[in-house]
DNA sequence: CTTGAAAAGAACTGCCT
DNA sequence: AGGCAGTTCTTTTCAAG
């Protein structure tokens, strides 16, 4: 675990927000030069901080208006249930996330569809179908806000 | 809403998984040369399927080692409390995500720990002491699995 | 850490098939 | 639509104070 000043904070939640600044945009913003903030910039990439440079996709832009997140308990779960589960869900294009979870569910789905009746057909037949479903639990988004978190 | 043939739809997936990647090379890999490449990539920013371009932080590495999903019910519901629950909500730092949802649930919360009694010390006392909060459901996430989704 | 400059690479443009 | 060749811009990287 790496130790970070207050310069290091910034530039980490900067780069979460919009990670296309270049170094030397970020560095007029803090009033630090350009090498100065590119060197901790990589001394950051080289503590493993970051991970994948990933791209937002606007779904509704592409036809999926509906988001759902799932709550899912297995019937039974021996190890090799949660294997074949696992498997099974990975298999259904609608589902974005798979969370393995401690507590009520044993898994959290987030599933994509491009309305109310595409998201029956999910559930009726990609989700309920899956192997060792027990209670299925739904809950559509209706707004979602990312927040800048605990940096 | 915009549509896509086979080409689009790999590029998209591959600049979700790695926004690194410049119209170049993805274009050697689709045996597509830079500026027919270039050109697409433009089009589909034009059409507003991309978002912000992010990037992704090893929480583990910064020392946040628990996450969990938290379902908050509210105990009273009117229109000003929701405003007052999300604004109240918003200055937690240790919340990444809120989402308003429909379902047994009114909200779900994305929070980060550094371990489980620092998550015990945000439940009591920020979770908790949020205006209006009824039921509050929590889901510690064991392991996440983020899949190429529907496109 | 800074400034200044060179090198590398990616973004963009016209023109042609 | 796609390809080729070229220009322009940004980013990266190095040298020196």
């Amino acid at each position: 675990m790496i130790d970070l000043d207050d310069i290091d904070r910034q530039l980490i939640r900067a780069l979460c927000e919009d990670a296309t600044q270049s170094a030397g945009a970020l560095g007029r913003a803090f009033g630090l030069s350009q090498p100065a903030t590119w060197r901790r910039i990589k001394r950051l990439r080289e503590a493993g901080v970051f991970g994948a440079r990933r791209v937002d996709l606007d779904l509704e832009a592409l036809g999926f208006g509906v988001t759902v997140f799932l709550g899912v308990k297995l019937a039974t779960k021996g190890r090799v249930s949660l294997d074949d589960f696992e498997r099974a869900v990975r298999a259904i294009p609608e589902v974005q996330t798979v969370q393995h979870v401690l507590g009520l569910f044993d898994y959290r789905l987030r599933v994509v569809a491009q309305d109310l009746p595409d998201f029956e057909r999910v559930l009726r037949r990609r989700i309920m179908t899956l192997p060792g479903v027990g209670n299925v639990e739904a809950n559509v988004v209706l707004s979602e806000e990312t927040l800048p978190g605990p940096l």
